[in-house]
DNA sequence: ATCCCGAGGG
DNA sequence: CCCTCTGGAT
């Protein structure tokens, strides 16, 4: 029913499968610091054990934590469920929310996992920006800005689209892969020849992208769709 | 040894 | 703004 990683880039370990709101929310909520295969070998035993917020709510915390100990952050992440869990039975009648102000307001849940989820789980156009996302589109020179929230509204208003949610993953997949903070793989990358920053050395790769010329935008986000 | 698609807390 | 929380991959 829904899917966390864009399928354009098959992958096995991006290929996540969800029955239900409440599994892609907690599915997202274990991604952190985890790799998706992680997530992945997690989730199924989970799913089958905690089927409802309740179920969440009322957990044994040892055994919750036996469950996602792999995923790392453990204790944290069972106490984010447990008392997401609770405030989904009492908030909102067990269902997770979807606008952006309520569910920021669980437990565990901060701007990067609810937008996932009113993209994903809701089919809302939103843009999510997480750190990989507001790295590339910065050295693209779309924005100079540093707070996500500028960004998103930043390239919102750049390149105003429906289709928000996918692109996002696809963007953020290339910052994973490809274009990382501190050793862009420019020879792996697709985009190099019409990246801005392409050719600058390591410490000027960010400096570069900031020069980016206007009818430049257009084009890399061209390349970014078709692939 | 170092880094990672985040969130909460001091 | 800084720190911490964890396991796993490279």
């Amino acid at each position: 029913m829904k899917r966390c990683l864009d399928e354009a880039y098959p992958n096995a370990e991006c290929e996540l499968d969800f029955s239900t709101p409440l599994e892609l929310l907690v599915a997202v909520i274990l991604s952190a610091q985890c790799t998706d295969k992680r997530v992945n070998q997690t989730t199924p035993a989970l799913f089958a054990k905690y089927r409802t917020a309740a179920d969440y709510a009322g957990a044994d915390r040892t055994e919750l934590e036996e469950y996602i100990r792999p995923t790392g952050f453990y204790r944290n992440k069972a106490t984010s469920l447990m008392g997401l869990g609770a405030a989904l039975v009492e908030r909102h009648d067990g269902e997770v929310p979807n606008t952006l102000d309520q569910l920021v307001k669980l437990p565990g849940v901060g701007r990067k996992t609810a937008n996932v989820v009113l993209g994903e789980a809701f089919g809302l156009p939103g843009i999510t920006v997480d750190t990989h996302f507001g790295r590339l589109v910065r050295r693209w020179g779309w924005t100079a800005e540093e707070d996500p929230v500028k960004v998103e509204h930043a390239v919102g208003e750049l390149f105003p689209r429906k289709d928000w949610t996918m692109l996002s993953q696809r963007v953020i997949w290339h910052g994973r892969r490809i274009c990382h903070a501190r050793k862009p793989a420019c020879g792996a990358c697709p985009l190099a020849r019409d990246c801005p920053a392409f050719g600058a050395g390591p410490t000027e790769f960010d400096e570069a992208a900031a020069l980016v010329k206007g009818d430049e935008r257009e084009h890399l986000l061209a390349l970014v769709s078709n692939r």
